[in-house]
DNA sequence: CGCATTTGACCAGCGC
DNA sequence: GCGCTGGTCAAATGCG
């Protein structure tokens, strides 16, 4: 085992895995397209999880989307796996972000969809001809998946405070699947990705390496739209999973400390005593001296 | 210098 | 036809 998965009440995990290309692939890893894909990795890999009871405070958030939606509704959805690892937490546990597929009957069922709710939409609108799955995620959670966008539009909305911003897959050139990111005017913890046409290229899903990854290119979809989405930008509410993958660099490390510490979620001693556990266990996390690096800042800070 | 973001301009679809 | 709106383009700009 390589990572190391902290459910926590940030976004890192938007951050971590915002990029990746062929050139610069992230430190991701295990999330790859759902919160599905996540539990299910972590329950065969025995991962280890923490939740936090910040959770719940979503709850409220998706009772409201919940209502919103119903009359589009195809049935009342089943509980996921996600769910049932947190619940072995013990810990109060929200309704996992909402998603809804709108798709085409000629669409092609990707797997990553079969656990999705799908309606059938038959526009006419020419506009609409493009196939579109819509995802409901909160704050930046989801925002960021595991492929590579490149952001090339942004556009107020009408009848939304939010402005809309359009992502291209920068992936392969020639691919034209398209990313719409606008956050809810109902609900600004709420963000509506809109996912148009399919990637012409195999997911690409990068692991172990941050190299020559930018850090813009690493933190732009969410200081994107926390610079424009949400313009007194917090790192709120929502429930993320935070993956620390084995070249997960320091500063992305020492990012979820202090944003943990700051929000009561998780005390450095417990990072440290954490990251103790791996020297000693030698998971591979990180290196030797990126260990020492960070227990020593770690313990430093603490004395 | 290369790459990503920003932002104004442009284009197409739609309703009146 | 005209105006509104959403979606895309591309030059300018910024950052590492």
């Amino acid at each position: 085992m390589d990572e190391l998965a902290y459910l926590m009440d940030w976004d890192l995990e938007a951050i971590v895995r915002g990029s990746t290309s062929e050139s610069a692939p992230s430190a991701t890893t295990i999330m790859e397209d759902s919160y599905l894909n996540f539990s299910e990795f972590c329950s065969e890999q025995n991962e280890i999880l923490w939740s936090f009871p910040e959770f719940s405070e979503t709850t409220k958030v998706f009772d409201e989307l919940e209502d919103l939606y119903k009359p589009f509704y195809p049935v009342l959805h089943p509980l996921s796996t996600h769910q049932n690892i947190l619940t072995s937490n013990s810990l109060p546990i929200p309704k996992e972000p909402q998603e809804f597929k709108v798709h085409k009957a000629s669409e092609e069922i990707t797997p990553h969809d079969h656990d999705q709710f799908q309606v059938p939409i038959v526009s006419k609108s020419k506009k609409s001809k493009k196939n579109k799955v819509v995802k409901q995620v909160t704050a930046e959670n989801g925002i960021c998946d595991s492929w590579a966008w490149r952001k090339y539009g942004q556009k107020p909305i009408k009848g939304s405070p939010y402005p809309r911003s359009y992502y291209k897959c920068s992936t392969s050139k020639g691919c034209l699947a398209r990313k719409q990111v606008e956050r809810s005017h109902l609900n600004p913890q709420v963000f509506l990705v809109t996912y148009t046409a399919e990637h012409s290229h195999p997911h690409l899903a990068p692991r172990n390496s941050l190299a020559g990854r930018t850090r813009k290119n690493n933190n732009t979809i969410v200081a994107s739209h926390q610079n424009t989405l949400d313009q007194k930008s917090t790192c709120s509410s929502s429930s993320s999973a935070v993956i620390l993958s084995q070249n997960t660099p320091l500063d992305e490390v020492e990012m979820v400390t202090s944003v943990e510490q700051s929000k009561g979620l998780m005390k450095e001693e417990d990072f440290l005593e954490l990251l103790d556990d791996e020297a000693e266990l030698g998971h591979g996390w990180f290196s030797s001296t990126e260990l020492e690096e960070l227990i020593g800042d770690l313990s430093s800070n603490l004395n």
